[in-house]
DNA sequence: TTGAAAGCGCTACCAG
DNA sequence: CTGGTAGCGCTTTCAA
């Protein structure tokens, strides 16, 4: 003790359990158990400690805490992309589930150029009670070394195929797929898809299930441009070949609202119309979609409920954080009508009524 | 030891200092050291340790590092709000910085209705170096609280008047004052001013600087709606407001960059154009404001140079964590020109060329 | 340069 | 119900 004293009289001292009970004339133990649940603890004791806490500013050090009881109460949420407004939506709902089951983020951007695997090892020095990977994607070797040193990870938004790990995503086959459907519906035949990340699962996916409904439906692609990302630059450039070429498309599915957005600008930019000319539809739905100028046609992101999906899949509102079963689970996303489809059926059709 | 066994094999027991050592035949103080980059090792036995641990996947848990050196090398974070796009660029950037200098962010997202002074007791329970309040209010009793725990505290975007807190903050008043002398250049005489949450700093400054300078410019306020909120939807109505009025301003400016997009809405929604009937500016400079439906003037704020500054007070790249002094840094931001704002001197102005 | 030992603040067991 | 005590995994003396 007196040896310390030297170095710790310069470092910040907190109160502790020990220094609290000695103001009361109690163990270090009993202070410990006032703040349990499970311990069994003289009410009126209980009630002495918490005051005094209270005054003295006291909490129990979650950290020493977590060296037992081996939980750190942190979920590490990692994202590459914070620019793309979907990513802050999701993060906001993630953030305050996790929250509210007494949880914290430990939030792990990846810079630009760097990926998930460069941060991952200094994520696992946190000892955090499980791993939330978004827009990033997750090594097989980096995968392996969680499950290794047991920590349950959930891919959000993002799957690897092969890989076995825990994902939650919403059905992007089902999204593209319904797209199509919606796009013959309304009697477009030169339908165009632009892509944003090449190998994004979420890309794929939407290419898939769209240009797949488009075949049996027996309606020829009429172009696929690789946006390359998912930015309002990529959609404006894509969009923009795409006006340039001697037959346009009559309308354009882009990988998400903001590629759509970026597209649509730039559809205006070579004075043509939106839907009357060319029909967009979007993925995603930010809140920039339902603005007057875009009014986007898109399908909507069950965030609320992928979020609930991983709470539950994890465990968070339970007392220990499982490892959840490692298999991906598809919630269906929904089509929100707006103004950026037109019903080609009659040439003189009239846009549809605003939604939402 | 045996008595813990029992439990112990229940849990998760990752690879230790200490069975490392074992394995190596070295103490467990002597696999320590070689983690350590002020303790004297032999740089063989250093290497010999940091081989074995690569490939048994050890790394040293912070968090028992933590409770012998104070030292959790975690930065909580505090915000409100994730919606407004604003505040993701302050996040991505100042995460990418705190990172780069090996430290994490504990991310605390304050739901709606609640108050800092609700999470900052959980979230003193991590022992964080230090803690960024942003898109939020701190209470002097909450200040007190975290100046008596020693934990530094720095506001983002904010400050409290009178508080004794460090504060890094866009010069508010001076972007006001930057937009009334633009406007009263480009010959405006029925300025309006739309304001977002009411007690916000960032809201009471830009209005001061506004209509101060306004004053001394000798035009009149022409009117100084309360928006509530630095939302879109606020923005939209207030403008509508505005525009119904039987004697119209020839401009707004708006507290945030969303707002005065929610504006432009709704200006032409009234089938009125901007900037010929009336011309907006805005604040912060995101994204959306390059848009080309709206191009949007605004004052950008310098949000690298503020992380920059926040990392210096606080010494992110020192050894230890700094208490920053207590005063406010005010970093000027710049007025962007674009397109919503016409020189009214001719009646036949031609609109401003874009720039950015 | 290395090992032994103390102890950071806490939980969980054991007696009483 | 309470106090004593043994560690959680680590850093940091002190001695060798």
């Amino acid at each position: 003790m007196t040896k310390r004293r030297k170095t710790a009289k310069r470092l910040v001292r907190s109160v502790t359990a020990e220094l609290l009970g000695k103001r009361l004339g109690l163990s270090q133990s009993t202070v410990s158990r006032a703040f349990s649940n499970v311990a069994s603890i003289h009410p009126e004791t209980r009630e002495r400690i918490i005051k005094e806490a209270h005054s003295l500013g006291y909490r129990p050090n979650i950290l020493a805490r977590s060296l037992i009881t081996r939980r750190t109460n942190i979920i590490a949420v990692v994202m590459a992309n914070l620019i793309d407004p979907f990513y802050p939506l999701v993060l906001d709902e993630l953030a305050q589930r996790i929250q509210s089951s007494g949880l914290q983020v430990l939030l792990f951007i990846i810079p630009p150029g760097k990926h998930v695997d460069d941060v991952l090892p200094s994520l696992l020095q946190y000892k955090v009670d499980a791993i939330l990977i978004t827009s990033a994607t997750v090594s097989s070797r980096m995968a392996a070394v969680c499950a290794a040193q047991q920590v349950p990870v959930v891919l959000f938004n993002r799957y690897v195929p092969g890989l076995k790990v825990a994902a939650i995503c919403c059905d992007n086959v089902a999204g593209g797929r319904a797209v199509a459907e919606y796009l013959n519906d309304t009697a477009h035949v030169r339908p165009a898809y632009v892509g944003g990340e090449r190998d994004a699962t979420t890309n794929l996916d939407r290419a898939r299930g769209f240009t797949e409904r488009l075949q049996e439906l027996g309606i020829a692609l009429h172009a696929h441009e690789v946006g390359g990302a998912f930015s309002y630059a990529a959609g404006y450039t894509a969009a923009d070949r795409l006006v340039r070429q001697p037959k346009r498309p009559d309308s354009i599915f882009f990988a998400s609202d903001v590629m759509a957005v970026g597209g649509i600008d730039a559809i205006r930019a070579a004075n043509l119309r939106v839907p009357e000319d060319i029909s967009v539809i979007g993925f995603d739905d930010v809140p920039m979609a339902s603005w007057p100028p875009y009014e986007l046609t898109t399908v909507r992101q069950p965030i609320a409920q992928m979020v609930y999906e991983t709470a539950r899949i994890l465990g968070f509102d339970k007392p220990a954080i499982k490892n959840p079963s490692r298999k991906i689970h598809f919630m269906k996303g929904i089509l929100i009508e707006r103004n950026t489809v037109t019903n080609r059926r009659r040439r003189l059709s009239l846009a549809k009524p605003a939604q939402a």
